[in-house]
DNA sequence: TAAAAATACTCCATAGGTATTTTAT
DNA sequence: ATAAAATACCTATGGAGTATTTTTA
């Protein structure tokens, strides 16, 4: 069976060859008809320009802009270039748009979905933090598997639960909170592990009623431990 | 829901702050899982990727991983971060590629994939139409959903596969083969559809051993039929 | 001849390296 | 305690400017 990761080690990220300064400078050149205007629009010389169009050029190894008529023009490799460096600079555009409008606290509407037991002990203070950073949110709360289908069908943006242990590849996982717990037995018992612990002793419980309780209650039942 | 295609703006060809070079190095450190690691892929110092990457997120303004955990991982504007900078690298490789195809009328590079049932059937073929067309081949064999995930992602250029019915608008789809097929039944057999036959007769298959048999499996395993 | 593009050269900003400190497990 | 990331510092490359030459209409 192949797996993705195979792939990215045999198309291994090449070198960039062109930058995407010159794409913007042979953009304007085309659009203005002339290197000397494309460089007072960028505020550049002349010079610069040039020398920006002859690198990307020598690094894409054809001629892209036929000098001998005025104005200049794109030749055909030249239309080419053009409209993908179009898209490419259109894409970086939208990048920076995106990022910045998910970061500045205007994200339009938050999908969150949270555990029973986070809203109980922790739902107030999950919204105070969040209502700064979100204009709108839709708050769903259920069982861990139940927002897990429902994050994975898209229908959630994000949600707050306890880990699964095996979290598919397409989410990310950000850990909010771990504890570390002993088990604390009388001396003279001779059990050294949990499962030995397991094996010969009652299970006693927190209360359902505590938020201990419950969240262990959803461990379990998460784990596929039986009652 | 806002789309993404209402914050662009074509208009101006505004200052660029990041660069390629950063975006690959970012890429490398989120699938490597470390600056060092990514430095050594990219035969760079750790130093110099860390540099890289600060500079982006600065350029950025916002942070895009998170180095509190080994691995380092990508933070929720990093993830977002990380599909764009996938797209855009693509792109520049495409561009590269087309501009050399029309130039010299071979592709440098041809990233290949092929569903394993393909491969038997007419895999040589394949290969041998190409290899006029293309310097170099990677061939890359896999089931359907596991190449239209790496097609999505960038890592391949092509793949050859039995449709889904519903291609991403971002993939182009081009129709190889098509065949239509008759069911032949004896003159008494009341059923007028295929519906009507499949209730009330069994399935004859062909045979595992056989390309058609395995297409046949692929198309019912592809399509949730059960056997 | 008058624009505009290429070229020569110069400078300095910065990418990237080495060495070191800080941080995470 | 060890591996990894940030930081300080330094050097060399090359991006971009000025001045000049070459090219086009």
């Amino acid at each position: 069976m192949m797996s993705i990761s195979n792939i990215y080690n045999v198309a291994k990220m090449e070198k960039i060859l062109f930058d995407l300064h010159q794409l913007r400078a042979f953009i304007t050149v085309i659009d203005a008809g002339s290197f000397s205007a494309a460089a007072r629009q960028l505020n550049q010389t002349q010079s610069a320009i040039s020398q920006l169009i002859l690198q990307l050029e020598k690094s894409l190894n054809c001629q892209l802009i036929d000098r001998r008529t005025r104005p200049v023009r794109a030749t055909l490799l030249g239309h080419e270039c053009y409209k993908f460096s179009i898209k490419i600079l259109a894409e970086c555009k939208q990048m920076q748009n995106w990022l910045h409008v998910i970061e500045s606290g205007k994200l339009p509407l938050l999908r969150l979905g949270l555990v029973d037991s986070v809203v109980a002990v922790a739902g107030l203070q999950i919204l105070k933090y969040l209502q700064p950073k979100v204009d709108k949110i839709h708050q769903i709360t259920g069982t861990a598997p139940e927002l897990l289908t429902a994050l994975q069908a898209g229908k959630l943006d994000i949600i707050i639960t306890m880990i699964n242990g095996d979290v598919p590849d397409s989410l990310s996982l950000y850990p909010l909170i771990t504890e570390k717990f002993f088990a604390v037995t009388p001396n003279d018992w001779p059990e050294q592990t949990i499962e030995q612990l397991c094996k010969h002793h009652n299970y006693i419980a927190y209360s359902h009623q505590t938020p201990t309780g419950t969240q262990t209650q959803n461990w379990l039942k998460w784990r596929n431990f039986k009652a």
